[in-house]
RNA sequence: GGAGAGGUGGCCGAGCCGGCUGAAGGCGCUCGCCUGCUAAGCGAGUGUGUGGGGAAACUUGCACCGAGGGUUCGAAUCCCUCCCUCUCCGCCA
């Protein structure tokens, strides 16, 4: 959410930057409704002035035995006013709030222009590209074939994707998961955290998720509750509604958390293998820094995630989004791409973003300086660490050997029990 | 699920027979004074949001004492609903 102040006084601003990533939103009745909504204000906040001046008269003239017959009369009135006007106003605000809320953030100037994907910007590649002499196979194919992976009994269980993993392809994704939460807490300073996997309404509104984009979610039913579909929701929801001392900042958490997103509007799109399900399992980085920071802080969070790669030895690249492709709540975000072999392209496995203020202003948490009077909102950011599902996937892909077996990058082998390859 | 207790400012904690209480007191923090270090001491300040005035320091209106309704001229204080926390009992991974 963008300060309201903000958007009244840099109209133009916000609609250019709105226009820059394709977002046409009718901000022209922003404008009149706030308008109508500040005239109610004044006039409900006048009387109100009023009728608490006016009751204080009444306290000191019941207190020498005056009469207050007249006023409290007079006052009746005042607040079935009062009443009204405040209805008015609760309208308005509705209003004002909703065009608020579904405003996205404006892109960080060093954002390249563009409307969708093929607009990002390269920034680095990096690692060496697997050269085969054989015919490279997809994942689920090597998957299924070791048997470590099973779509369609998942189906049956379930339903279209969601994921089945067996032995060796279980214990590689768990140990995916530790490798990396290890880095994390004992390499890069962040502190492990496992929060809720199931979420309220507010949690999903404050980092952006709500009340925009609630197709994407699973609800659950009878209650008003969603299931994550990152754990950026629930660990940057930590510290709602709490002033924090310049002295606690930055705050690093990673959690790992499975993830669930109902896929909605990508009917057709990676329909096989591990690469679009509804359930998956990721380990995520999340940043509380003061503002002056959050860039660095995002340069080093795109570092700490592609440490895990250089460590698995796979190649990949990162790109900058262009203002069209970047996400709702987000100020600038990197995507670290991987190289999958059999798709002869680079998928996406973490998307790093700065949100600046505009997740801390909806979940209200700020930090207080030394020697300043007042506080200020932290800045927040977050990035996969990394997606688990797509690194295995990555993984069987790019180590995978022309008799069908795939060795294990050595970096796992202590969390896989010495084993160095995985066969049928 | 049954029976109780409670949710107040950065924290602890009064107030809760309605009205000079945005909120005592303490702690913490900031600034100043004092003190040859540290500690102690003294004085002042110290919430958030939103609107107005001012170049600014600042000043001023309104709202906020878990959330939402209600009663009242007036509610942190009374009533209703909901949420959460704690204790005991029951059940249970």
């Amino acid at each position: 959410m963008l300060e309201i102040k903000f958007v009244r006084q840099n109209f133009q601003k916000v609609v250019d930057a709105l226009s820059k990533r394709g977002d046409s939103a009718k901000l022209n009745e922003f404008i009149k409704y706030d308008e109508n909504r500040r005239n109610i204000l004044l006039e409900v906040e006048n009387l109100k002035n009023k009728r608490n001046v006016v009751s204080g008269r009444i306290a000191e003239m019941k207190k020498k035995g005056e009469n207050t017959e007249d006023l409290i009369l007079e006052m009746r009135e005042v607040s079935k006013t009062i009443k009204s006007l405040d209805a008015d106003l609760s309208e308005s605000e509705g209003v004002v709030n909703d065009l608020l809320m579904s405003i996205p953030n404006i892109p960080h100037p060093s954002v390249p222009e563009g409307k969708n994907e093929r607009d990002n910007e390269l920034v680095k590649k990096e690692g060496v590209i697997p050269d085969f002499d054989f015919e490279a196979k997809a994942h689920w194919d090597i998957g299924e074939d070791l048997k470590i992976l099973d779509f369609e009994r998942a189906a049956k269980i379930t339903g279209a994707r969601f994921p089945l993993y067996f032995g060796a392809g279980a214990r590689l994704e768990r140990a995916l998961i530790n490798f990396m939460l290890d880095i994390h807490t004992t390499e890069h300073g962040y502190k492990e955290v496992l929060p809720p996997f199931i979420v309220n309404r507010q949690s999903m509104i404050h980092t952006g998720q709500l009340p925009k984009f609630e197709e994407d979610l699973f609800k659950l039913e009878g209650w008003d509750y969603f299931l994550i579909p990152t754990a950026e929701v629930p660990v940057t929801n930590i510290h709602q509604g709490e002033i924090l001392d310049e002295s606690d900042l930055p705050v690093y958490f990673t959690a790992y958390t499975p993830c669930f997103r109902s896929e909605a509007g990508s009917y057709g799109k990676d329909t096989r293998g591990l690469i679009r399900q509804h359930q998956f399992n990721k380990v995520e980085l999340v940043k509380l820094v003061t503002p002056e920071s959050s860039y660095d802080e995002l340069e080093k969070l795109l570092a700490n995630a592609e440490e895990i790669l250089k460590r698995l030895g796979l190649a990949y690249q990162v790109v900058t989004l262009c203002a069209g492709d970047l996400g709702f709540s987000s100020a600038k975000t990197y995507d670290i791409e991987v190289w999958m072999p059999a798709q002869n392209t680079y998928r996406e496995i973490s998307s790093c973003s700065n949100f600046e203020s505009f997740q801390a202003r909806r979940t209200s948490i700020r930090f207080r300086k030394k020697g300043v009077k007042g506080s200020e909102l932290v800045h927040t950011l977050n990035g996969s660490g990394l997606a688990v599902g797509r690194t295995l996937a990555a993984i069987l892909e790019n180590y995978q050997q022309a008799d069908g077996c795939v060795i294990i990058p050595e970096a796992l082998r202590p969390y896989m029990g010495g084993m160095e390859k995985i066969e049928s």
